[in-house]
DNA sequence: TTGAAAGCGTTACCAA
DNA sequence: TTGGTAACGCTTTCAA
């Protein structure tokens, strides 16, 4: 195809700062400033440098740029899998909150390049900050094991995780209030009326270990008759814990009447088993997730759930990772969380 | 802090390519080609080199790499979202391609820079390859409006489309057989019973024009007794179809007995307006949806719908990306969908 | 207000 | 099998 050859050879020749120089007949110093809009030169200079750049559809080579002034303007983003799990990429609580940091760094001039822990083996400051291939970290989940997350924050180099914030950190993290969250979400069961309730979910991983102390907290404060607490762990898939509940009814029968659920996939997958066996929800069993995810209202019943507001904790991710970037110590924020109360308690 | 102090100051005498050099006491060419394992290097001087880097903690700066050889190992992928939509990047559809594309580009050795079309301005090719940002671009939707896309694909620039295949474009298009998943999923639901099938959805857009097809043919071709097509336009979220649904029952009366959605959000999104007023799935309305989403069977009743695999896709897409680094032309291709029977239909 | 020139850290050609 | 060296395209200091 001629096209493409021509193209292809047009390419080779591509337009460089010292072209557009030779081009205006000035230095290269003078267009790299002039297109920077810097002061230094004259406006019109700048004004017909711009122009001209614009003619000839001229742009920067970012590449030499990033070499030079050992700034990429990039941010890595790792998905910090649990690798023994199925929660993968395509929980939409995680991928939600992707898509809120993608917005929150374009508007800082920022870049996101996606990663997951599988990949890029473990050394993530190295292979990310040394190798400048980005500015800074930030690292979703601190999952069950934060070793490479804590060898990041040793190299020093510049990170934000979300995570648990109360978890003793030597890093910043911003995360929810999950205890609170959870605290909330237990009360208002009780205050529906439930008395036997399951906490379901993995009590090990970092930010539900904190949603299950909430869960301990309102249960003990409630005083019920038989308080104890009931946990059924599974893994944060709907399929784990439809599977969870499916079997502890078969075995146990009916022994709650009100279940928190680590979050909305773990909430819905309990749901579908539980209408299976035709229990009427929330009069038989009461049901609140955590996440708010875009699909939650969308069940029947619409599920009650702690909303995490992560259109506003992207921005302060990225705000606290621009900080250190600037010199300044990042400090770990705790972002509200909310009842959303729908149909699938009383 | 001590230990920032110390870091940072680390991080200014960062090991470059010609320090391990001294330190070896070689030259800087035979410890670039021993990192990169070039058989021109004595198999001994390639080992201890390697183990050398390893212990001085040694990372190539990428930024120098791409300068010197013009290649970034980044695909820059966009999300071409429909701007006067809400189909936005929490479309939990979109969101589990990029994931999947994440997966294949990482398998390659190539990571994913992530855009949305909100950004960026106009002008891709200009922005990611000759700003050499990133090697090629992936594309998602085509949407109303492929303008911009035109636009890479006249600029020569190594480009792979996530729309529909048969659209007629001068650039490679991957994607799932529209036409035939609705044909499946409409001549599903005439075999099941229903006689007044609506479709659902935006039939201008590209991929769900497609599917208007699909579904225009099975309807002509079960020469049903009132066989008139039946259309109701709404954008592809799920609240966008809750409220036409909604809005139609109210107007006009429950005036069909089967639906076929262009997205599982769609379909989800009319199932929650039905069962609000007990129209019962899939008796009285039988529902198809598109997609196949991870939360589309937790749904009662479970969502039938056609499955796209974008697992192969995502595979497919990137590999005929990196034909076009080689500078071979790139194919369209179509991907394989299914039927997916399950409970919200006969 | 502008220009000259050094240098960022690699890679790869050519020579040894 | 290894080394010297130019070059990739930009930014920025210093000088004019």
């Amino acid at each position: 195809m001629y096209f493409k050859v021509y193209l292809a050879l047009s390419n080779e020749n591509k337009l460089t700062l010292a072209g557009l120089a030779k081009l205006a007949g000035v230095s290269t110093s003078t267009v790299s400033r002039a297109l920077k809009d810097n002061p230094l030169i004259k406006k019109e200079t700048r004004e017909s440098l711009q122009s001209l750049a614009k003619q000839y559809n001229f742009s920067l080579n970012h590449a030499a740029s990033r070499l030079r002034t050992q700034k990429t303007n990039v941010v890595a983003v790792i998905l910090n899998l649990v690798d023994d799990t199925d929660q993968s990429i395509s929980d939409p609580f995680l991928l939600k909150v992707v898509g809120d940091l993608n917005q929150a760094l374009n508007q800082q001039g920022y870049e996101l390049l996606l990663s997951n822990s599988l990949m890029a083996n473990e050394d993530w400051a190295n292979y990310f900050i040394s190798s400048s291939r980005a500015d800074g970290i930030i690292v979703i989940g601190q999952g069950k094991n934060t070793d490479n997350v804590e060898k990041v924050a040793k190299a020093g180099a510049p990170l934000v995780v979300w995570g648990d914030p109360k978890v003793e950190a030597s890093y910043a993290v911003v995360g929810s209030n999950n205890d609170l969250g959870s605290y909330l979400a237990t009360q208002h069961l009780i205050d529906g009326g439930c008395k036997r309730i399951l906490f379901l979910g993995d009590p090990e991983h970092a930010e539900m270990s904190e949603r299950y102390k909430g869960y301990s907290r309102a249960i003990k404060g409630a005083n019920l008759a038989d308080s104890a607490e009931l946990t059924l762990s599974c893994d944060i898939t709907s399929k784990a814990a439809y599977e969870a509940i499916d079997v502890a009814i078969l075995e146990q029968g009916l022994f709650f009447d009100g279940i928190v659920a680590t979050s909305d996939m773990v909430a819905l997958g309990a749901l579908k088993a539980l209408k299976e066996r035709y229990i009427n929800i929330p009069n038989d069993v009461g049901i609140v997730g955590f996440d708010d995810i875009a699909m939650a209202e969308l069940f029947h019943p619409a599920l009650t759930t702690i909303k995490q507001d992560t259109k506003t904790a992207a921005k302060i991710m990225v705000a606290q990772l621009l900080k250190q970037f600037n010199g300044d110590n990042a400090d770990s924020a705790v972002v509200d969380i909310e009842l959303i109360k729908r149909k699938s308690s009383r």
